[in-house]
DNA sequence: CCATGTGGTGAGAGCGCTCCCACATCCGTG
DNA sequence: CACGGATGTGGGAGCGCTCTCACCACATGG
């Protein structure tokens, strides 16, 4: 007020920040040799460098991201797309290993996660006008339903993008990271049959989702490839809760079943529930085969017998294809499909063996 | 490159959003008037507010975040600061919980939540830079130990933070959300009497969480309230793997423990699995305490006693609290205590009753 | 000897926005 | 009819940064 008013910025208590402007006076050059002595240092001085590389620490400078951006048209952040907003959902452990791997991914990167849960219809509008505004360099898009168009728009869009599962609609150039769901429906088919049980069903995942889709389809070739019936397919939600509900509805149509495949874990929690509150045994009366080898079943009880995934390398391999795709946007990428491997615990012991 | 070169954007396939500029010419108003009209539309007449409200429309016009950044100060986005890496800990419901309630209490606003995982020591350094560089209007801080100073640092910084759990520092003026551990605590130890359990030990937290300490200085006075001994203490560290191992710890010194109150449902976990494991019976030989009601617990097998907590309701709180110190950094806020509450499941039955 | 680099530098413009201020209306009141 | 006070409007500066460009020293080649 009374003086110059635009002091370095010390003495506005909020946000002490200096400026370039001040780290380069300090440094004894010009802001634009701080500014590329900052930026990889190209076509400056020994000398300079290290005058400027001494000021910042000096100073504590830190590039206001704000004016970086405006030019360079990056932000430094990246968006991890969840819609599915609910705490129930968010329970689940493929979340934890997504958001896990993401940041590993950004490790070393000064790249930023922005959390973006949306949930659909609701302010998937405003998600949309998010990522499509410019206030990411790219989009990580998990969990996606069929009627979430996120495929289509992002893709033309031209927003960087990758998912993780594969998305709906092909042909954009997305590039995506997945397990090989259809063979882990398989193998949880191939694995009961071989143990003999015969008469077998499956709570499948929700039927817009394609993940959910594969392990059906694989599920379904291979109790075809081991001479059995298809037996009945209820879908629930993966959650513990609908894995219970779908459960009651699928024993109540088939009390016969001797093998059940869940699509996740979670649900397998709710179907062992559910035969057993039925007066059935498991392994015994019902072996049970869940999916995700979520860490908390493995141990509980007789353990799970499950499909692994490896999510945190999944989501790993998802960051760093973002970032490729981010600095070099003309590539075109392949998927990345990891393999499933089934993994034998209590649930489906004994019987005929 | 031949025409103007500066066209308003549409021709530059990666990024065409229009500008402010562009908004206010295709509105008919000067830019002032089309900012006005966008924040808040004070002192605009009927006219042009509806005009540029068409043209938004028309143009599916987004502000461009990095220049209003650049003026206002503000970023519109907020961080939620976990010094957890690990997809270990992730997998804790809790973060998954705090995920949740913070996006909560973000809706509505249009503030976006970014996430920084840093581990300690590490990059914790970076994370203070990028907290004190204004790249954020505010954080959220989570499951801290006693030797992240963030208290200390972020309340000295000026930065609005809000804490979730009781900062080892007080005196701050940094506000925080947090369960009435100690009450958790005793609790936990009341029932483990009432029930007729005599010979106590307890799996504690981590000790340098005061979440922790809160839970074991409740324990502890609960006990001495019943008239038994203070039993032995081990210290986990809230995994099912460090419960197990504190476990091992635990019976090996103490195996005449009949009652056992661990401070996490994950350790609580664990604390069966070793039970079992060395040939006693839970609850018949020894009663189980967890803490957090750990969803996936609750039903399974015979049901963890636990003592619960409002996880998501305190995220949101903490949430809506950083948002008023946001916008108003001058007034003082008190701390938020939720009351612990017991759960009576099957790990505490039978035996005297 | 001048032409042509080549590493290092600084001035200046401008990214898209907000906010201050000057100005132009249109009131109601003395 | 003149005047202060609303009410609405547009011009302009400037937030902190990057990037182009002109420039200066030298070195190198003919």
């Amino acid at each position: 007020m009374n003086e110059k008013s635009r002091r370095p910025g010390l003495l506005q208590a909020g946000r002490p920040s200096p400026t370039l402007e001040d780290l380069a006076t300090a440094a004894g050059v010009s802001r634009s040799t701080a500014s590329r002595a900052i930026n990889g240092g190209l076509k400056v001085s020994p000398e300079a460098q290290a005058a400027v590389d001494a000021a910042i620490v000096a100073l504590g400078y830190t590039p206001n991201r704000a004016a970086r951006s405006l030019v360079t048209r990056r932000t430094g952040s990246i968006a991890l797309v969840i819609p599915e907003p609910d705490a129930r959902v968010m329970m689940d452990p493929f979340f934890a290993a997504v958001i896990t791997g993401v940041n590993e991914a950004l490790r070393g990167t000064d790249m930023q996660l922005v959390l973006l849960m949306s949930r659909a219809g609701d302010d998937s509008a405003r998600t949309m006008r998010y990522l499509r505004g410019g206030h990411v360099d790219g989009a990580i898009v998990v969990s996606f339903h069929e009627a979430d168009d996120w495929a289509e728009t992002l893709g033309t869009t031209g927003l960087p993008t990758v998912f993780i599962g594969r998305p709906w609609a092909m042909g954009f150039g997305v590039p995506y990271v997945d397990l090989d769901n259809f063979e882990g429906g398989r193998l949880a088919a191939r694995h009961l049959a071989a143990t003999g049980r015969t008469r077998l069903g499956t709570v499948a995942g929700p039927a817009d989702m394609t993940a959910a889709v594969d392990r059906l389809e694989g599920w379904k070739q291979g109790v075809r490839e081991a001479g059995l019936q298809p037996g009945p397919v209820i879908h629930g939600d993966f959650t513990t809760a609908g894995g219970a509900e779908a459960a009651r509805d699928l024993l109540s149509g088939s009390p016969e079943l001797d093998g059940v495949f869940a699509a996740s874990d979670l649900m397998a929690l709710g179907v062992i529930d559910v035969v057993r509150g039925g007066g059935r045994k498991v392994p015994e009366d019902v072996a049970i085969v869940g999916f995700d080898n979520h860490s908390l079943l493995a141990a509980n009880g007789m353990g799970l017998t499950t499909v692994t995934q490896p999510m945190v390398d999944m989501a790993v391999t998802a960051g760093k294809l973002l970032i490729r795709v981010i600095e070099n946007p003309e590539e075109q990428l392949e998927p990345v499909i990891y393999p499933a491997e089934l993994v034998v615990r209590g649930s489906t012991a004994g019987h005929g063996d």
